[in-house]
DNA sequence: TTGGTATTTAAGTATTCTCGCAAATATTAA
DNA sequence: TTAATATTTGCGAGAATACTTAAATACCAA
């Protein structure tokens, strides 16, 4: 089996490992066509800040959202505009 | 905060964890277009018969696939021929 | 029935991942 | 510096999951 073409597999799977978790599919939610700080995310989600943390960083490091501090607040936004619609992230619900 | 958006975000992270195994990718590469049986998918993506068969009842399960008999063979295809396209789940490389 | 092929199922293991808790870091204001 | 707020990071427990091996089931032909 080509080696080239199971690497591809590879990547696209880690892709889709970032909308596994219902939270960060709710973050997703809460940032489509918005920026907003951590604790408001965490808030909008029903999550600790903790958690939500971790979450953030994740999606960050993987090129999902981007980020600007702004004094002591962090603002997350998704990179792409593109992204939900793109790979059916989207919610019934609107944003 | 809500909790039929709670479920639809839980219920859409639960999809796309049917997309986080590099081999369930390769299996909808494989039949992308095509039906194909057991042994001849297993075959092509370089992986045991059993394993080949478990992914497969998982993505039956999900709806992603359907099967047919004929004989002793089991063929599988795609039950919506829209899904790659709009789940974003295509590899480069036609299948 | 017997034997052969195709597929499914079961059990066990190892790895991965989410979450909560606690502590640390960053920034601002007094 | 000290205190307060916002965010990040480290760690460990519990759950979910992909894989291998072995056994079971389904179908066909003789």
């Amino acid at each position: 089996m080509n080696t080239e073409l199971f690497k591809e597999a590879e990547a696209l799977a880690g892709f889709f490992r970032t909308f596994v978790c219902a939270r960060r599919i709710l973050i997703l939610w809460a940032l489509d066509h918005n920026e907003m700080s951590v604790s408001q995310i965490a808030a909008t989600i029903d999550a600790s800040v903790q958690n939500t943390s971790q979450h953030l960083q994740l999606m960050k490091e993987r090129g999902i959202l981007v980020s600007r501090r702004q004094g002591q607040t962090v603002f997350y936004r998704i990179a792409d505009p593109d992204l939900l619609q793109r790979y059916g992230l989207r919610l019934h619900h609107p944003g």
